[in-house]
DNA sequence: GTCTATATTGTGATAGAC
DNA sequence: GTCTATCACAATATAGAC
C-alpha cells in the first residue's frame, strides 16, 4: 500500500467517522503521525482525495448493487434494499456522492456507468423508469439520513409502495 | 418592517443569490450599511436567522402548493409540478429546509404540516402514499439540483413515470 | 443601536532546510 | 519524504465605549 493510498484510506475512515469537518489536512497527518504540510509530497490537493474516495465508492456499490440482483425473484425490490443499506451505514460517502455534481473529468471511466448497471438491466433498460427509481431511492434515503420523516412513519411501507408503483407503471 | 426583520431578508436574499458561504455576518451587515458585531443586538445568532428563513418558505409552499391543487385535474401531478418549480427557482433556499434535520423547537407551529397537507390530501390521506411521492419529488429534484442527472435524460418523462405509478399504485 | 477592538478558532497551502 | 516556520485568509461572537 503506497502512502499515496495510505493517505485516501485515513481520509475515507475520518470522512465515515466524523463528517466532512473531521476531514482536515492536520487530521489525516495525525492518524499517520506525520505533519500535514508532509501531505503535499503525496497529493495535489484536497479535492484529489475526494475523487479517489468517490471512485472507491463507486467501485463497491457496482460489487454490492450486482450481487443483490443475482438470483433475486424481485431485481428491483433487492437493489433498493442494497441500496438503502450501503447509504445508512456509510451515510457521510453518501452524501460525498450525491450532495453536488460529479467530478466526471477525474473520476476513473466508467465507475458511476458500473453502479448504475444492475438497476438499468433491472428496469429491463427503461432509461426513464431507471431514473425514477433511482430518484424515488435517494429521495427516501437522502429524507431518512436527513432525518425528516416522523419518527413514526413506516418507511419500509413507503418503500413498498414507491418501487411497486414505479416498477409496473 | 423591523430591523430584525431587514436583517432576516437580508440574509434570505444573500443565501438565494450566493449560497451557503455568501451568508457571514459581515456580509449582512455589509448590505445594511453597518457593522457586524451590530446584528447582535437584534438577533441572538445564526442559527436564528436560518430558522426564520426555513419559517417563511414553509409558509411560501403551504400558499403555492395549496394554489397549485386548487381545480386541478391531476392534483399529485400538479403538486408535483409546483414543487420542481419552487425547488428550481430557490435551490439555496431548498437546500437548506432538506439539507438536515428540521429544528422543529424552533419553527413555528404547525408550518410544516401546512406546507405538507396540499399533497396528504392529494393521495387522499395515505400517509406511506404521501411519503413515497414526496421521496419520489425530493430524489428528482435534488438529482436535478445537483446536476446528477446526464444533460440529454428526460425529465419530464420521468416525472411522468414515477408519479403515475406511486399514484395508482 | 451603533461603534471599535479583539478573542477565538479554524482552514488549506507553500518555502525551504535537512 | 519529512520537518519547521509561516502565509493568507475567514468565520462567529463578545466587551465595553458612546
Amino acid at each position: 500500500m503506497s502512502r499515496r493510498d495510505e493517505i485516501v484510506a485515513v481520509a475515507r475512515r475520518l470522512l465515515e467517522a466524523g463528517g466532512p469537518d473531521a476531514v482536515t489536512m492536520r487530521a489525516i497527518a495525525d492518524e499517520l503521525g506525520i505533519r500535514a504540510p508532509s501531505l503535499y509530497k503525496h497529493i495535489a490537493d484536497k479535492h484529489e482525495l475526494e475523487v479517489a474516495i468517490m471512485a472507491d465508492c463507486f467501485a463497491e456499490q457496482a460489487e454490492v448493487f450486482a450481487a443483490a440482483v443475482t438470483g433475486a425473484d424481485d431485481p428491483v425490490r433487492a437493489i433498493g434494499t442494497a441500496y438503502r443499506r450501503w447509504a445508512l451505514d456509510h451515510p457521510h460517502l453518501y452524501r460525498l456522492m450525491t450532495d453536488g455534481p460529479l467530478p466526471r473529468a477525474d473520476l476513473p471511466a466508467g465507475v458511476e456507468d458500473a453502479a448504475a448497471a444492475p438497476l438499468v438491466e433491472a428496469v429491463g433498460g427503461n432509461a426513464d423508469r431507471a431514473r425514477a427509481v433511482w430518484a424515488f431511492a435517494h429521495g427516501m434515503v437522502s429524507l431518512e439520513l436527513a432525518h425528516r420523516f416522523p419518527p413514526d412513519a413506516d418507511l419500509d411501507q413507503a418503500w413498498a409502495t414507491g418501487l411497486a408503483g414505479i416498477a409496473t407503471a
